[in-house]
DNA sequence: GAAACATGCCTAACCGTTTCGCTGAACTTC
DNA sequence: GAAGTTCAGCGAAACGGTTAGGCATGTTTC
């Protein structure tokens, strides 16, 4: 079995007392003492049970992470960056994948709190607010939102102006002159999904133009689905000049799809699209799309957390967006006449 | 404060154990008892601490997974598949990122081990071997190393054949009338990288050819150093006609760089490579690699390492290996006259 | 020089479970 | 009806830490 602090204790000639004192540092201990109890540390490669700590002081050093799609590539670099943020924090990130599956998501939450984690981060797929209890008497775990919102939730959440991000993609395709953008969007259930194709709606009807229905396919934010829309919409006779989609991994089934019919990018037809996934830079031609800042999204939502797990309910639930900005490529050429 | 399962007894009127059997269903109790103590449980809202049960029991139902650099998508999708996989065994995924140090790695390990992590899946960067604790008194966490081996370890594993992978991209880019092939490689000190390099050099041999140390630079498998190494070695005033990469997220780098460049592949530069990230089926051309069965992998892994768990040390150490498959994709072209 | 205080470490209680061994009652068996 | 068997349920000892309180020392203060 693996050591235990009354290994270290008889080992270094002391009492589990010290021995606690110097791993934690709660007390003072002559040099001597705390030489010998940390090279019997380090010999019988001592490690505190986490369990017993826990147990005693009521701290667990977890916190969980939900993702909607852990296959996609965009929360993947999402739990990477949740990774690190909950590190400096010293906790450690335990991964679910709810598949974006309502039900999958309720039996996870209900895991979380069986594993008694200290916080939640969730992208929630929709099943998530009875799992989390709204009952008074259920203890609620401690949850940010990240991405994605709930009516109604009172909780924490952290999100990119979508609406702002698809509205801006598609102003900057108004502006080279298409008047044909057609869209593949996502969901209309989640809110990202939702705000991206009003954003783009918006831009549409600030310049008087339509977006015609014949030119919108929707998507599930996967690529498989996204590359067969794209294909169906792109060998129509009458095709749309410029494309918004409305995340990265849809964008690299479009783009494939737009290689496999024949046509080119930009010259037959503009691309532009939201969020950023690793692998987009690899595309030729260079993807035009808004790119989220993950990093400090996810560094503030585990801030708004572990705020939130030493002040309980009390305060009221915060909400932050960040902006997202548009990056330039060569996916979008000017209409031609 | 949450009640305990004391409260549970007293309001019940029974002792703990028989509270602790009804909740378990771990012995037979009595209807009229059941029903009560079930009544009090209710009532009190009562849930057991996992904490203290953990302690007690030894069960965390935790599995960690260290990766050695968790921003490259290809560890991402293990990842991916780990939750999966372990979930399927009734356990959850705590993830942590090495990022290639071994300093780090060493101080993960022993985090796993105060989480009372049950398994451990482990792709490796050196530091680990210690950390694990060679010594035989010191107490191992039943581990499978994932991807990467390590000398003389006496630990599970699960790789795929990398010298076979190499070997194959190599041959066909000769097999296509290749002299001059370069190479960016991953680290030497690394299984892996060590593994594709003597694979790559042994194809050549094997064809009487040789291969040129100015056409070889090695890579850190990450992209920004490949995209730098890649522009260094095409720029030189006599270039390889053709690339070995020695993973995909290099093959992102390298292929940037031949666009930046002004090259073009594989008219002026055929390039092939190993490893299969997301992203890389977006790329155009599209890349010839060799790919591996990642979900397989994993999957045999976490059966391996769930095996151990319940055998202990009693069994020998298997080494699973998996083969690769050549995709070809129009990146290789035959050399011209 | 005795009282008061500081220092440095130890002893032991406690956190909330599970589980082993035990008790006494009820039921068989001859 | 005494001895042996079951069996439901109980008491208490772990599990591995933290920490309040205590006890010898050594040091200051009047």
């Amino acid at each position: 079995m693996a050591a235990t602090i009354k290994d270290v204790a008889r080992t270094a000639g002391v009492s589990t007392a010290t021995v606690s004192a110097v791993i934690n540092e709660s007390a003072y201990v002559s040099p001597g003492l705390r030489a010998r109890v940390l090279e019997a540390v380090r010999d019988l490669g001592y490690a505190p049970s986490q369990a017993a700590r826990r147990l005693r002081t009521g701290v667990s050093e977890l916190i969980a992470i939900v993702v909607a799609d852990l296959s996609n590539p965009f929360y993947a670099r999402v739990v990477c960056a949740a990774e690190a943020a909950v590190a400096a924090w010293g906790f450690a990130l335990v991964v679910f994948n709810s598949d974006e599956k309502p039900e999958a998501e309720k039996r996870i939450i209900s895991r979380v709190r069986a594993l008694s984690c200290e916080g939640l981060i969730l992208v929630p797929v929709g099943g998530a607010i009875s799992a989390l209890g709204r009952d008074a008497d259920s203890w609620r775990i401690p949850t940010v939102l990240l991405g994605r919102t709930l009516e109604g939730d009172g909780l924490d959440a952290v999100t990119i102006d979508n609406f702002a991000a698809s509205y801006h993609a598609t102003s900057y395709l108004i502006d080279l002159g298409h008047k044909r953008i057609g869209a593949i969007t996502g969901p209309r259930h989640l809110s990202t999904g939702l705000a991206r194709i009003e954003g783009m709606q918006s831009a549409m009807s600030a310049k008087g133009l339509t977006v015609e229905p014949r030119f919108v396919r929707s998507g599930d934010f996967r690529e498989e689905v996204a590359y067969s829309a794209a294909r169906g919409l792109l060998e129509q006779p009458e095709r749309p000049t410029a494309l918004y989609v409305a995340n990265g991994l849809m964008a690299l089934g479009v783009m494939r799809a737009i290689a496999d019919i024949g046509l080119r990018c930009p010259e037959d037809v503009s691309v532009a699209s939201t969020d950023n996934i690793p692998g987009i830079r690899g595309l030729r031609p260079n993807l035009t799309r808004t790119e989220h800042p993950i990093v400090e999204m996810v560094n503030e939502a585990v801030r708004l957390l572990v705020d939130r797990m030493k002040r309980g309910e009390a305060v009221e639930a915060r909400h932050v967006v960040f902006p997202s900005a548009l990056v330039v490529g060569d996916s979008c050429a000017p209409l031609r006449a």
